[in-house]
DNA sequence: CTGAAACATGAATCACCTGTCAGGTTTTGG
DNA sequence: CCAAAACCTGACAGGTGATTCATGTTTCAG
């Protein structure tokens, strides 16, 4: 789950029950800070001040800012590809399966917010992280794709590219409703998407 | 065409020639410079030093630094348009126009590697000008999806969703390609999204 | 209870940034 | 050619920011 995690988490974990709150109030600062200013102009000093912590607590938990921001970039992506994969488990078959994942998505940046803009600006800080952060949805996504239309459970047709497009659909589905609207996608329009990826819109 | 413009362009036009070859450097610049690092992470020092110029010639042309970005966001906004409408002028029927914008949407990243960088800050400066950049295309484009509909040219269904899952589409097929690797869009990847916006992915 | 380990602090350091300005240089209209 | 307009400059004023560190305070094992 962790495997790349560990190199940018905390340098030790807290040992006392008082450090882990501290921790968590400063992670949940930080999430908070990060998302509303963007990497750069988000202040250490401003995250330690919603902590409610002096500035100097900051470098007990982390190396930098810039570790910081990588662990928060990491957890949120570990938590949209888990938050999916549990949605999809009990599809019924693979156009079940993409209705489900794509209300979970964008359930999922309903309940954080802070998602899109973390992720983008991660670009400006490590292009590999921001790569990453799309690949790795991107490849295990591809993969179910593939074997789907290999079952017959969907036509033939690349995975790789499919993914990619719909998951394009998916992050302007998620902005438009959960991020600038603050809530879930309306049925209609997830009804109206499922149209197009089911039966295409080329005249009959 | 400028309605918006007016309010951020240049102080005034440069009246010598002398002066709009500085004002060409200071943009090219700043593009280059907001692009890479970003908004916040950018500097006026930088940018004047990457035009050549001496910083207080910064403010001969612009009235300040988030003034310029604006100026740059709209700029790129207008010619995505632009060069989607010219290139889908000439379509025989929607489902031929849609490939064609896309073709020229993934052209123009290409030729605007800045554009994606420049446009996702633009959320961390002013929300609005974030907004509108994706809503100006999205209205647009719904209102000629919906024509089409109208017209027999595509079956029936909400042209409004249509486009912002089409731009979703757009928007990865221009990430992966055009700003990450470089290139145009392979013409087996465009091949398979037009089949999937045409006949979709449901087994038949 | 006690000493060591963990945790906390905020002032100080050093770097860098935006926007201004007084003092030039270049271009242009007449 | 010449005065006015346009253009250019770089140092500076007034800030902010990340990170360090000397100096405490709190927690906990034994």
């Amino acid at each position: 789950m962790s495997k790349q995690s560990d190199t940018v988490v905390p340098l030790k974990p807290p040992a006392t029950s008082r450090g882990r709150a501290t921790l968590g109030r400063l992670l949940a600062a930080a999430e908070a800070e990060f998302g509303q200013k963007g990497y750069h102009a988000a202040s250490v000093a401003g995250i330690t001040n919603e902590a409610g912590v002096g500035q100097g607590t900051w470098y007990l938990y982390f190396k930098s800012k810039e570790d910081a921001f990588r662990h928060l970039v990491m957890d949120i992506g570990a938590g949209v590809r888990r938050a999916m994969a549990a949605a999809v488990a009990s599809a019924s078959d693979q156009m079940d399966a993409e209705r489900r994942g794509l209300e979970a998505f964008v359930r999922f940046v309903h309940e954080h917010p802070h998602l899109y803009r973390i992720v983008q600006e991660s670009q400006f800080v490590d292009e590999a992280l921001f790569r990453g952060y799309y690949r790795n949805i991107a490849e295990g996504y591809a993969a179910a794709l593939n074997a789907a239309a290999k079952r017959g459970d969907l036509s033939p047709g690349d995975g790789e590219t499919r993914a990619w497009a719909i998951m394009g659909i998916g992050h302007f589905l998620g902005l438009r409703y959960a991020v600038w609207e603050g809530r879930k996608a309306p049925e209609a329009v997830v009804d109206e998407i499922m149209r197009l990826l089911s039966d295409g819109m080329a005249p009959r």
